[in-house]
DNA sequence: TATATGAATGTAATATCATAACAGGTCAAG
DNA sequence: CTTGACCTGTTATGATATTACATTCATATA
């Protein structure tokens, strides 16, 4: 695994169930946009305002946000108010690798460490809706294991899981 | 990992990559529609002519069908042509195992296998569309640990693929 | 500076996927 | 029979996503 930054600072790469503790989380957000300026900047390409601000909202919580959600933020600020104003936002920053789509709620989450290529699994709390990236190295193995076998090739792949973050199996227990 | 049916009889426990291999398909389909029946029969619920025909149509061919798909189907055939037909069906066969829905497809498919508890990842192939049940044991389980380390409590979890199938990839190269 | 170019954005229209709510029919238990 | 649970059909609506085209913006030349 390539970093395009140092381990040590990135609050994603030490903690990735950040998502799941307290934490400074302005920091957090500020942090990954600060990220998000340097991946672009080094891909040449542009993060407009609109992207830019979509990129915020997706920061503003650790939780997905549907494209409509997005939408709806960005037309009450005065940017377009039609699906493809929010839909091309979000595939640009999927493109780059600074969100993620969550196959499971149609819905879309700010990467915690962007600059990485990764490809993690993502945890669900059925509760409270936080979402967490977690460590997939391994479970990706073992599927490219299993998809070698009958020799497919994997492309892409997707793994989710939905049940209860820390906090809410405490709660609800 | 327990069957209620024997592994020698089961073509799906035998190659659960079947749907990228040449094999006689009536008799992998007619087995499953069998085991179908003993299933539901052995729970206690009907599978009435509804759910029988969409089992029948998905069971066609080793791919994923959108709802609106089985739905055209059905319509055409003088069952109900508004999308909870369909949906209800489909509903009925994932809960009890008969069936699988792909996230990444918004479409469903038919288990190879059904009786056993099982929650296998699926295979898709980007250029023929077939869909395979591969294990997915082991990648469970290292989502699992993964997911334990963070103190997070999985419940239900969604491993799929996307790629080329061994045929695919063949001809596409 | 002018102007050509490609990229990004805005907008309208439409396609696709999914559920809520209720009415009527079927069937087996009491 | 009648009751009650379950299943099916239908209307209506909601939620998610894409196509196509017009316009604006940034930037790189001439
Ligand atoms: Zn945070
Ligand atoms: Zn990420
Ligand atoms: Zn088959
Ligand atoms: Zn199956």
């Amino acid at each position: 695994m390539t970093h395009q930054h140092e381990r040590s600072d990135c609050p994603g790469c030490a903690a990735p169930e950040l998502a799941f503790s307290a934490h400074d989380h302005a920091h957090c957000a500020a942090d990954a946009l600060a990220r998000a300026e340097a991946v672009t900047s080094a891909a040449g390409v542009r993060l407009t305002p609109v992207r830019r601000r979509v990129l915020e909202i997706l920061l503003e919580e650790h939780r997905a946000l549907g494209a409509y959600d997005v939408l709806g933020r960005l037309a009450a600020e005065g940017f377009g108010n039609q699906p493809p104003v929010a839909y091309r936002a979000l595939e640009f920053l999927v493109e780059q690798g600074l969100a993620h789509r969550i196959q499971r709620l149609n819905a879309f989450t700010a990467c915690i460490h962007p600059g990485e290529q990764h490809a993690p699994a993502f945890l669900i709390c059925r509760n409270c809706a936080a979402v967490a990236e977690a460590e997939a190295g391994p479970a990706r193995a073992a599927l490219d294991a299993a998809a070698a076998r009958v020799g497919f090739t994997i492309e892409r792949s997707t793994i989710e899981a939905l049940g209860l973050c820390p906090a809410c199996r405490e709660s609800t227990s």
